[in-house]
RNA sequence: UGGGGAGUCGCCAAGCUGGUCUAAGGCACCGGAUUUUGAUUCCGGCAUUCCCAGGUUCGAAUCCUGGCUCCCCAGCCA
């Protein structure tokens, strides 16, 4: 059993959303908490939402509670099945349960229109036949107060009249809408009047034609939390404004007996901003779209299918979000969190392997071309159990270009004429030259200091250079990925964002492999020892032509 | 401009029922030790200061007053 190496302190053991919970769990208001991850299926997930999934179904685990997952699916237009699937796909990726089906909100369409007519025929809704600049022009600003609208002193009876004719069909798009009845000058705009349904003669992923009357999602989100007696409804803050009305709905229905106490409560709670990534759902479509990646699940998107390909892991994103932590000030996280966190996981699952980049000969000159050895391999240098593997050693060897140097800078302690460095897990060689017309490090070895034979270490070298086998090396596509942009903040103060694409984000290139890495399997995740991490490729491989991508490099501090 | 939020180290973030705060932890950064990955691991450094200014108090990041800065809201989107 492999314990983290780095003591992962719980950073935020403490938030004020457990602190609310705690406080609610303690006084007896509920007894057990529910919550909530409400994606519009009109996208896919990214590292945000992963911030969102891993905090709502993190308080559930935490406080024995229950999270669903619930379609937010109330307008048609937008929204698609291919996108629940992938969705549900993604949160299962990531780790959690909800409970074996999820949820929608088009499950609740009868209640919610029922619950209309008991707004109208209460005086607490009212249809607008206003069009919608109309309604925009009597809406006021932030400094005026709204209009009423003439439709707003209609009868309950004409309402109710309307309200069912709209959901009948016989209206036009566009030609009514329900309203709220609350305050046309309320200082919160949200609350002069809201809309909570329209007229949309369009085809529903799930409930087909059933309906041509859709509700808004002020309306909608708060009566699907209090069906599902969801106890916590956490939100990002752009809602903030909106609770008053999300409260002032529930109580109203509340005191129809619509619905039961205690009534969900919404926290909001700021989003997550990442340094060199763009998360803006209009900013990624143009990506793909455009064709600056390669689709969503391009390795270099902050989607969660295009983290899968790249190498990034569940656990560690995960790790991630307990990392950051969660408050209302906005967050704007460095990047290298992130990456720390694959490091960290990473480091801790995958095996080690050797693999040349950037191949560069070397020939052993005093190693017989017809002799060839095996070397014992670890696997993982700090987990022997994970036993170890032989690696064939030759005369001729692939090595890192920037392994060798002609005229090295101070401090470069691998290869150059009259160093000696060791071939990891092998042999200590010493450059005797180098060959420019056929691109050959020249070297020659010593005998009496292979790897684990007595007296080996009696070599005292600095450098220790990974290498494969130039007659046994296999050959794989890798792809070098970097961040997709090349300043932290992409478009910040009105550039365009696409300005800021960094043109080095991706570069294939084919690699040597060790053999050991000839049957990789799809999501299969090695450390290429002294590169980084890299995971097979799911799509872009076949069997004998992997691809390999990289998730993330090892640290260095010599500079790459 | 009206309303709603937020401001603790370069980036996050605990703390905020006042004293144990000359402020936890992580990332980043800088050392140094171990190391057959210039990796990992380890050890050390890194805010006398909590947006600013006043005030209350024996004592304030925590309470009060007044400023400043940033974010969100005027979709029949979510």
């Amino acid at each position: 059993m492999a314990k983290p190496s780095r003591s992962p302190q719980p950073p935020s053991s403490s938030n004020f959303i457990r602190q609310i919970i705690e406080a609610d769990l303690a006084s007896g208001k509920h007894k057990r908490i529910c919550t909530r991850f409400p994606p519009e299926p009109n996208g896919y997930l990214h590292f945000g939402h992963a911030k969102s999934i891993c905090l709502n179904f993190g308080l559930a685990k935490d406080y024995g509670g229950r999270c669903n997952l619930r379609f937010d699916d109330t307008n048609p237009e937008k929204e698609e099945q291919e996108y629940v699937d992938s969705i549900i796909d993604a949160v299962k990726w990531l780790g959690f349960d909800f409970g074996g089906a999820a949820l929608y909100a088009s499950d609740y369409f009868d209640f919610m229109y029922r619950a209309a007519e008991y707004l109208v025929e209460s005086g607490h809704a009212y249809v607008d036949s206003q069009s919608a600049e109309e309604m925009r022009a009597s809406r006021g600003t932030f400094s005026e107060p709204g209009r009423d609208s003439p439709c707003r002193i209609r009868s309950p009876a004409e309402n109710l009249r309307l309200l069912r004719e709209m959901r009948d069909g016989k209206h036009a798009d566009g030609a009514h809408v329900l309203r709220a009845r609350i305050d046309m000058a309320s200082p919160n705009i949200n609350l002069r009047d809201p809309v909570i349904y329209r007229i949309k003669k369009a085809t529903h992923h799930r409930t087909g034609d059933t309906w041509c009357l859709y509700p808004m999602y002020t309306y909608a989100h708060p009566i699907e939390d209090a069906l599902e007696h969801v106890t916590h409804s956490v939100c990002t803050l752009e809602f903030e404004d909106q609770r008053p009305f999300y409260d002032w709905l529930l109580e109203r229905l509340a005191e129809g007996g619509l619905l039961k106490r205690p009534l969900p409560q919404q926290i909001e709670f700021a989003r997550l901003n990442l340094t060199y990534v763009v998360l803006s759902k209009r900013k990624l479509v143009q990506l793909v779209q455009e064709g600056h990646v390669e689709g969503w699940d391009d390795p270099r998107m902050p989607t969660l299918m295009g983290a899968r390909r790249r190498g990034y892991t569940a656990e560690g994103l995960r790790r991630f979000a307990e990392r950051i932590g969660v408050s209302k000030a906005n967050q704007l996280i460095d990047l290298a969190v992130l990456e720390d966190c694959m490091r960290e996981h990473l480091n801790e699952v995958a095996p080690r392997r050797m693999a040349v980049l950037d191949p560069v000969k070397l020939v052993i000159e005093n190693y017989p071309d017809d002799r060839e050895e095996q070397v014992d391999v670890p696997n993982h240098p700090q987990k022997p159990d994970w036993g170890r593997r032989q690696v064939p050693f030759a005369r001729e060897l692939w090595i890192e270009r920037e392994d060798f140097m002609a005229t090295p800078p101070k401090g470069y302690f691998r290869l150059f004429p009259g160093n000696r460095v060791r071939l990891r897990y092998a042999y200590v060689v010493e450059c005797i030259g180098y060959d420019v017309a056929t691109e050959t490090v020249r070297c020659r070895l010593f005998e009496d200091s292979r790897s684990g034979t007595p007296g080996a270490d009696q070599y005292k070298v600095k450098g220790n250079i990974h290498w494969v086998s130039v007659k046994h090396a296999g050959a794989a596509a890798v792809g070098l990925y970097d961040r997709l942009f090349k300043v932290p903040n992409p478009g910040g103060g009105e550039r365009d964002f696409l300005l800021d694409l960094n043109p080095d984000s991706k570069k294939m290139i084919t690699a040597k492999l060790e053999p050991a890495l000839r049957n990789a399997q799809a999501g299969e995740c090695v450390q290429f020892e002294r590169h980084g991490y890299f995971v097979v490729d799911g799509p872009d491989s076949a069997p004998g032509a992997l691809q390999f991508n990289r998730a993330v490099t090892l640290r260095d501090s010599w500079s790459r």
